[in-house]
RNA sequence: GCUUCCUUAGCUCAGCCGGUUAGAGCAUCUGACUGUUAAUCAGAGGGUCCCUGGUUCGAGCCCAGGAGGGAGCGCCA
């Protein structure tokens, strides 16, 4: 009778021993000498590797010699409590057979011997096909994995609709950035217009279009529908940012919820991202305490820190208080009116509060056409969630839901009304009191792992003069 | 885009004031060892010193330009 495949993480967690097991994955290392060898295996199902034993005189020589660091085996055994210290259980070998060599002169992901430093991760972005077979990215992206589908718990929990909103769009007026260009034209002589420009009206979809830079809007007018609702899907921006926080391919989630004000808005934000972090604690503490103990040993103080503190709430205008009045000497200086600086933003997360912040009601003039006019009429219902380390992880706002005030601030900040027709229309017809904010799911992963550039949360990161793979 | 630093073996890095044939550890290969744990021990192979040009009797090292990468800043999530 044939066995069932099992995964290492089942074996390694397994009370029944002494059993027929099989095993698939690929090998991490292997050693020992002419009577018994050691086969670290590994497929990805946890961080931990299973130990093989094989005795070698059971194994053709040509068998063992394939058998080395990146090659993949599967092998039947016996499942046993383990001889040796750093284990609890292991296989020992009945049959092995290597499904897929590797050569291990050109292999580039080998371990690293005692007291080295090992390959750098600037080197495995360049190898990032290869990358997901080491314990870093294997951790990595099985958190990503886990946050993704510990957001659709969240919202799925709660009422919350899962909206699909245009990667497509033909609307350029969003205003967050610029933008990728979609179009089946020609690259050599594009139909033109008489006064000589590119005649999109001859395009695919007959005008220009772009990729998303957001699904706010369109998420808007589900909300006023359905209630609430949220995106998650990818997002694009053409801004030539070069920093680790940045990538030009990237996943948000965008929340948008009718009858919600600012106060609602920062509750959820603070509960949303707290169930988030308790999510990845609960489900991948291996994990997490390898990026720990590997790369940050304050990860997991700061991960429960997270949790078991309310984000520090303040306005603009107290922030900009603080910092006018901190001892601290800044390169930039502090001005109500202008936007906070990256100096800025660190010293009240990481200096003066030393917890999350959540700073609200920002001048009009630096924020975004849509937000809701204070009383005042000089700030808007706007709220930014700044974190260690990373900076901006969420913004967010009330919107503006009347007609007047909406079309007073476009016209003001030289938005077309026309071009958003139909987001307008949310205002003329049946308007109500809504908010929402934006999530940006990589500067979350990046805060949660504990990695400290962006481009290795992500498994092939698109970011200016790169889309290899 | 701006500022700044970096680029030497598969990887991580040394390389003196510009001076013969460019080094180490790990990895790889060969051999030894009957239970290893980032195995150990012995040996071997492995280089377009990022590219182009210049200065010099002589350049890994100095100068100029270019490419690639990191970090900081800007833009933002």
């Amino acid at each position: 009778m044939s066995v069932r495949r099992s995964s290492v993480e089942a074996l390694l967690t397994s009370q029944e021993l002494d059993r027929e097991v099989l095993v698939k994955g690929w090998v991490r290392t292997r050693r020992g000498n002419k009577y018994v060898q050691f086969i670290a295996v590994n497929d990805g199902s946890t961080i931990n590797n299973l130990q093989v034993v094989a005795d070698a005189e059971k194994f053709p020589e040509e068998t063992l010699k394939d058998v080395t660091t990146g090659s993949c085996v599967s092998v039947k055994g016996r499942l046993v409590a383990s001889q040796g210290k750093g284990q609890t259980v292991e296989v020992q070998a009945t049959e092995i057979e290597v499904l897929g060599k590797t050569d291990p002169e050109v292999y580039p992901i080998q371990r690293r011997g005692a007291g080295q430093q090992g390959i750098s991760l600037e080197e495995l972005r360049k190898i990032a096909h290869l990358r997901p077979r080491t314990n870093t990215f294997g951790a990595v992206l099985r958190l990503r994995h886990t946050l993704a589908f510990g957001i659709h718990q969240y919202f799925n929990d709660r009422g919350f609709f899962y909206v699909h909103t245009p990667i497509i769009t033909g609307s350029d007026a969003e205003g967050a950035g610029q933008m990728f260009r979609v179009t089946t034209l020609p690259d050599q002589n594009p139909p033109l217009t008489e006064d000589g420009k590119v005649d999109y009206s001859q395009d695919f979809f007959g005008k220009s279009t772009n990729l998303t830079v957001s699904g706010q809007l369109e998420g808007e007018l589900a909300a006023m529908a359905l209630g609430q609702i949220y995106t998650f899907g990818p997002t694009f921006r053409a801004e030539n940012s070069n920093t680790p926080r940045h990538l030009a391919e990237f996943w948000m989630i965008e929340p948008e919820m009718a009858f919600y004000e600012l106060e609602d808005n920062m509750d959820l934000a603070e509960d949303f991202l707290k169930y988030l972090v308790r999510y990845a604690l609960e489900r991948c503490p291996a994990d997490l305490q390898f990026l720990n103990d590997t790369y940050d040993k304050e990860l997991l103080n700061r991960l429960r820190f997270v949790i078991d503190n309310d984000f520090q709430r303040l306005t603009y205008t107290e922030a900009v208080d603080i910092l006018k009045s901190a001892k601290q000497k800044f390169e930039f200086p502090v001005d109500w009116g202008t936007d906070l600086q990256s100096e800025h933003e660190r010293y009240l997360v990481e200096k003066h509060f030393k917890k999350p912040v959540i700073l609200t009601n920002y001048p009009k003039d630096i924020k975004a056409f849509y937000m809701k006019l204070d009383e005042d009429g000089r700030t808007v219902r706007a709220m930014d969630v700044l974190f260690p380390g990373i900076g901006e992880i969420i913004g967010g706002s009330q919107r503006e839901e009347s007609l007047e005030k909406l079309e007073q601030r476009m016209q003001e900040m030289h938005v077309p009304a026309e071009e958003l027709w139909w987001y307008l229309d949310t205002r003329r017809f049946g308007t109500a009191p809504h908010a929402g904010f934006g999530l940006g799911f990589e500067r979350l992963v990046l805060f949660v792992t504990g990695m400290t550039n962006i481009r290795d949360v992500i498994p092939f990161p698109r970011f200016p003069k790169n889309a290899e793979f």
